[in-house]
DNA sequence: AGCAACTATATAACCAGCTGATGGATGTCT
DNA sequence: AGACATCCATCAGCTGGTTATATAGTTGCT
């Protein structure tokens, strides 16, 4: 039934939250480990292991703050850049490809939620209140 | 990015494959673990585990199928049901709710795209060539 | 300046949920 | 009957998360 959310997420890649830390990190520049792990929705010490994943396999770097001796900004390497924009173009294509054996309507109709779904899902990711 | 799945999945309850795996079963009926573990794209040894901690927890039953000695078939249970249509119904009320949020337009277009939608997973779901 | 309280990150120990490899029991085909 | 295929369970190992706690740095008050 999730089956679908699978199919996005072959293995030996990134894994989910790793792929949506890496485009946030596009989006807001370098941040703080504890920023990034309250936008994912994950806890400190998870976005802490994270990081070192992404660091070890080259795709982010941290550099000391320089305003605040204790934290440290989290930045996307090129190689990272790179990385994910060859991620988003694979799933591109997987859903273009079922997109198009679409009907019309069908494919109409996607294209105009589109904007409504997004406001939708950033109205769920803003607001914790379980 | 991705953060609103995990609003939908809190913590202590099921997990997302067990959710869908009852799911399916309401839809199909007794089935073999293995149909079970092909239908949600995860292994064998995956869906036996988890047909384990669905039937400790009750809502799942193991039946000798009466045809071949060597499969048994997995029912959900009326608890199963129950917790099933508990956890439905909470999710339903979580989306409501922002959903309810929206522009009028929006709720309209997402409303319209729900069928395209429907079509377009169920799609990805029986196309496993990542 | 000095100290208490807070904050940012790291570490440790643990758990859930998956994987591939393998084996035993049963079924099927010739 | 014998060879092969299929269904499921078990095992060891991995990934990605959790909570509790420690460490280092910052801030505010006196």
């Amino acid at each position: 039934m999730l089956t679908w959310a699978r199919r996005l997420t072959p293995p030996g890649g990134l894994s989910a939250s790793t792929y949506t830390t890496l485009d946030t990190l596009t989006l807001a520049g370098p941040s703080r480990i504890t920023d990034l792990a309250d936008r994912e929705g994950i806890s400190q010490p998870g976005m802490t292991a994270l990081i070192n994943r992404l660091e070890t396999a080259g795709l982010a770097v941290r550099t000391p703050d320089p305003t605040d001796g204790r934290a440290s900004l989290i930045d996307i390497t090129d190689r990272g850049r790179e990385v994910l924009a060859a991620r988003r173009a694979e799933r591109a294509h997987l859903i273009a490809a079922r997109f198009g054996a679409l009907s019309e309507p069908d494919q109409r109709a996607l294209d105009a939620a589109l904007p409504a779904f997004r406001r939708l899902t950033a109205e769920m990711a803003a607001t914790p209140d379980i």
